[in-house]
RNA sequence: GCGCCCGUAGCUCAGUUGGAUAGAGCGUCUGCCUUCUAAGCAGAGGGUCGCGUGUUCGAAUCACGCCGGGCGCGCCA
């Protein structure tokens, strides 16, 4: 209605000034001056100059009737406001029952979004959660406007910190590839290895020049996959990458695709986007300086170079700007082989991944990983093109993220690069007092600032695990006291859609450019802005509509109008007219990359209801029709907000 | 040094195509459970939107310059 609107007044303009401007809509800041208002007259008086007032006269009794508008205002200097035809509007929300997000075109192209990405060499953190949140809900926001999603989990299971905690198994541990395959296989090894790789940082630091050569031929083995080095780190990066499946999984996140580094380099993925790269320029072999023998990409230059003095001194400097690509001993940088997966995604590398199950996926599911075996015919078309790529990767490698896209763009696929979005976001720091909480000696500069960086180096975090399942403890013990009627299973399955609920809707509340200190306080909170109050908002409107029955759509619909107008009707009308902006705030997330905006529209539309709540007892109105009506309304709001939070990945339980 | 991000109420944050009186949650204080679940509702208090200049009919929002904080710039990922 909305666009529509927008559209229309566009079309009227044009005809009439023959003036082609955009139409902006924003929200009046009162109820009474309409539901939509736009200042595009003031706009509009700059290039007639005319007086903006009168412009606005004009419009207003001279657009056409449209759909779904009752009637347009000049207020102000010169703002049009817009009011909605009130019956109408109901009537289409309450028409639209089930009509799930816009249809799902199967024409539509593929959109990849590429999310989690874990070092599968320890347990997943806070921070992995993060990432995980944002990329899962993207995707569902995007699959719900119409678009056909691909959801791939890149797995770099032959990088150097699945070596190091190889190198911590064979030599600080002295343990056969028997004995991890052993260990691996037992609960908890994902913990393990979180404190073995904590402890191999500090054992490289003993003997440095050991611990980098060490380090080189446990790598250089991993990636030709031979030796136990290699044969270890498969065990390892497997494992783990079945612990980090399960965790997600508690989050109701998964996968359709793990893309693995492995396959990347044993079906020289990186060869054919080298033989690309070189033979279109995008890279340059070094001769001289300090990357001599290697392969690099320039650093791109904005403007014009400066080539006044000391220009040698420049050249120098500019030089180490350029980022290396191929290191002068052969080996492919992880930017490079990220360029060739780029690539792959779409489909501009003239390869293909063999494709076949993952053996540990969790109950339920299918998830299909890359491999050099014999490809599975049943597995889906996943080398298909994408039209568009979300990167799921924190803000600390934007950098890194833009050399990719210069890649693409020097092999001349500059639609590819704009296709590339960096969906990035920025960290989960811990508050000092979490931090110390958790164990972990403060420096006295640590203990003023008002964050600290978790570091998997360091073993500093709260891991992914630890914190579900203190949530779930938390909420488990509320609702045991709430209700003692209910059996065990259904408290402890209550409790963990509540625990979900607060936990991506924490980690969903605040927009990606911010630093969330995370403190256990303010994540176990079940109050407010929270996850469990948009929760039950929809418990209150099904325990409603368990005793009230269904409403009478037929005659809650013949009166509808009637109860939305006038003084008491004005609340009414602002809590229907928040129901039905749950495609504008989906199409504002879309539009701005910000999944923040959905979660902050399902819990102002929570707020409406507990707000209407209050006022309305709607079980004991005697006014049948009044009645109907109002469970109608209910009726709309549980189907919005049951929506929006699904969108979220959280669900609502019956009771709470 | 160069690049990116941030600075809004006591605290944590919204405010993303420039628009009408700058909002929310938490915390504090005051009320509200014999009535559909109080994980709730109502009310009070709380602001030089870091500072300055500029653009504009109009700036928290755009430009430039400062101040303060964070991150990145590695033959790590």
């Amino acid at each position: 209605m909305i666009k529509r609107l927008r559209e229309s007044l566009a079309a009227h303009i044009k005809e009439k000034y023959g003036v082609e401007i955009s139409v902006a809509l924003e929200k009046p800041p009162k109820l009474e001056m309409g539901e939509a208002a736009s200042p595009v007259c003031f706009e509009l008086a700059k290039r007639l100059k005319r007086a903006p007032r009168q412009i606005a006269q004009e419009i207003a009794t001279g657009l056409p009737a449209i759909p779904g508008v009752a009637r347009l205002e000049v207020a102000g200097a010169g703002y049009l406001n817009v009011f909605l035809d009130r019956g109408t509007f109901w009537q289409s929300l309450f028409d639209s029952k089930s009509a799930a997000g816009q249809a799902k075109d199967a024409a539509a192209h593929k959109v990849i979004v590429e999310h989690t990405s874990i070092n599968p060499n320890k347990a997943a953190h806070i921070g992995h959660l993060r990432n995980a949140v944002l990329g899962d809900t993207i995707a569902r926001i995007l699959r719900n406007a119409g678009e056909r999603v691909q959801v791939q989990n890149y797995i770099d299971n032959t990088g150097v910190q699945v070596a190091d905690v190889v190198i911590g198994f064979q030599h600080m541990e002295k343990k056969s590839v028997a004995d991890v395959r052993t260990m691996a296989a037992q609960p908890g090894f994902d913990y393990l290895c979180w404190d073995l790789y904590a402890r191999v940082t500090q054992f490289y630091e003993q003997d440095k020049a050991q611990g980098a050569a060490l380090r080189g031929a446990t790598l250089r083995a991993i990636e030709e996959g031979h030796g136990e080095a290699a044969e270890m780190g498969t065990i390892i990066a497997d494992a783990i990458v079945g612990f980090h499946l399960r965790t997600m999984k508690r989050l109701t996140i998964s996968y359709e695709l793990l893309a693995r580094e492995s396959e990347i380099l044993h079906l020289k993925f990186w060869d054919a986007a080298f033989a690309k790269l070189k033979e279109a320029g995008a890279i340059q072999l070094a001769t001289t300086g300090k990357m001599a023998g290697c392969w690099i990409m320039p650093a791109e230059k904005d403007g014009v170079t400066r080539e006044d003095t000391e220009s040698a001194q420049h050249e120098e400097e500019e030089n180490t700007q350029d980022k290396i690509i191929v290191r002068s001993n052969g080996t492919v940088t992880y930017v490079g082989k990220d360029i060739a997966y780029q690539l792959w995604k779409f489909g501009l590398l003239g390869k293909d991944f063999n494709y076949k199950r993952w053996p540990d996926s969790p109950a339920g599911e299918t998830v299909w990983t890359t491999t050099t075996d014999a490809d599975d015919p049943a597995a889906p078309h996943f080398g298909e093109p994408a039209s568009r790529v979300y990167n799921v990767i924190d803000t600390r490698q934007s950098y890194l993220q833009d050399v990719v896209a210069q890649g693409l763009r020097g092999l001349g696929h500059a639609e590819a690069a704009a296709n590339s979005i960096h969906f990035s976001y920025d960290i989960v720091a811990l508050t000092p007092r979490c931090a110390s909480e958790l164990g972990h000696q403060l420096s006295r500069e640590d203990a003023k600032k008002p964050y600290v960086e978790v570091s998997g180096r360091k073993g500093l975090g709260v891991k992914a695990d630890d914190l579900i399942t203190k949530l779930e403890e938390a909420t488990l013990a509320e609702v045991q006291k709430r209700h003692a009627e209910m059996t065990e299973d259904e408290q402890k399955a209550t409790a963990h859609t509540i625990a979900v609920g607060a936990l991506r809707f924490f980690l969903l509340k605040f927009t990606r450019t911010t630093i969330i200190a995370f403190d256990f306080e303010d994540a176990l909170s079940f109050e407010g802005e929270t996850g469990p109050y948009c929760q039950y908002a929809v418990v209150r409107i099904r325990g409603i509509r368990r005793k009230g029955a269904e409403a009478e759509p037929g005659k809650a619909t013949a009166q509808a109008a009637k109860f939305l107008v006038g003084p008491e009707g004005a609340g009414l009308w602002e809590l229907l007219l928040q129901a039905g902006m749950l495609d504008y705030a989906s199409d504002a997330a879309i539009g701005a990359q910000e999944p923040a905006f959905v979660a902050k529209y399902a819990f102002q539309l929570a707020q409406a209801f507990n707000n209407f709540y209050h006022k309305h007892h709607i079980l004991s109105e005697q006014d049948v029709e009044k009645r109907a009506f109002l469970l109608g309304l209910t009726e709309i709001v549980e189907r919005q907000l049951v929506k929006a939070l699904s969108l979220l990945g959280i669900e609502a339980p019956e009771r709470m």
